[in-house]
DNA sequence: TCTATCATGTAACCAGTTACATGATTTT
DNA sequence: AAAATCATGTAACTGGTTACATGATAGA
């Protein structure tokens, strides 16, 4: 059923989608995922980038147009997306959407070690976190509150409302998760147990 | 301030955290890896052990105490943390705790390419997301609440809790959104910008 | 004109995954 | 006793990151 995709890395979806209205070269397509903002949501380098382009152009999903020369510049290869490309692209897409993936937090692996810290020492570290967590919410609204100032519209910011709804959850299960902490029977029974260790 | 980890990858983390009770090899720590439900929450293969286990040696976190055999079996090594081992561990867990991470979830960059997809098509997709997440969140409950009949303390599974606060979430913004989409103002101006093409 | 920074890319290295290997035990 | 599966690991390949290179433009 779901075929393993050719060219895994999310960076190449992103290539792909800008390639669909027009070819570019690798520098240029650096040149607007950040100027997007997309790359705050990806992993991207340049080196990744000229990476995943080579690859795409093995798997046929975009092809070499041409190379131009500007002055003394290094040259640049111009690449266009292909008619593979394109179907790969809106089925990758359209599964992205429709399926949730298998992905790692490493704060769910923290958690699942979160009984090895003293209660006292846990509470005060999630807290920490916690108030980073809301100097991220405030950054982000401030940059989607620049954003629609500027005429931006809100189906280019969902990514962001998302991860704002996201960074909410978790600052409210933490609420609850030190709450939990310092519950003096868990206290107790940590002190049973671990106590001694260490 | 926050030195970069010698052996990043989270199964490090655990492998470590399995070590700080006794000395135990490679395969054995798979088992119980897999025993506790901590694969879960990692990306754990046999080979990516047996790479880490190598990486936490050559970084002196951990050191190669014996080597015994059993029958004709092939050699087992066995691993023991060392006391620059147990520090980075929990140094590394705090972080980890304390410090929201930079993550990459795929759904965010599929999210940030939504306007590339017909309204309607995109409404049905995320529908379907939906269904998944509704079915995800309960196979963790009926897991957890499993694990409880069976005797398990609540600490033992705050990751799950975690885990289901971010589907709850997810699952809430998409309803959002999903009604967003399907307003007509947004789906005129998605005509409007889009409709010509394809 | 010297220095800094931009523009553009390559190379070398390390991490991670997939595929393969092989004796031991269990099932049919 | 043949087939399946468990126990245990190695090897080969591919992906991704860090470090390096070098001409062009802009600022002091």
């Amino acid at each position: 059923m779901d075929r393993r995709r050719k060219v895994p890395n999310p960076l190449a979806l992103v290539v792909l989608a800008w390639l669909l209205s027009q070819p570019l070269h690798p520098y240029e397509l650096g040149r607007r995922l950040q100027g997007s903002g997309q790359d705050r949501h990806i992993k991207y380098t340049r080196s990744s980038l000229y990476m995943v382009v080579e690859q795409l152009a093995r798997a046929g999903f975009i092809t070499e147009q041409e190379t131009v020369r500007d002055g003394q510049r290094p040259e640049r290869t111009v690449y266009a997306i292909t008619d593979t490309g394109r179907t790969e692209f809106y089925e990758w897409l359209r599964g992205l959407v429709a399926e949730p993936q298998d992905e790692y937090p490493q704060f769910a692996v923290a958690l699942s070690l979160l009984s090895l810290l003293a209660p006292r020492e846990a509470v005060a570290l999630l807290r920490k976190r916690q108030e980073a967590l809301t100097t991220k919410v405030e950054e982000t609204r401030k940059l989607m509150q620049e954003a629609i100032d500027n005429g931006v519209r809100w189906i280019f910011l969902v990514e962001e409302q998302y991860a704002l709804a996201m960074m909410d959850a978790e600052s409210r299960y933490l609420t609850e998760l030190t709450s939990s902490l310092t519950d003096p029977g868990y206290i107790r029974s940590w002190q049973e147990t671990f106590g001694s260790i260490t």
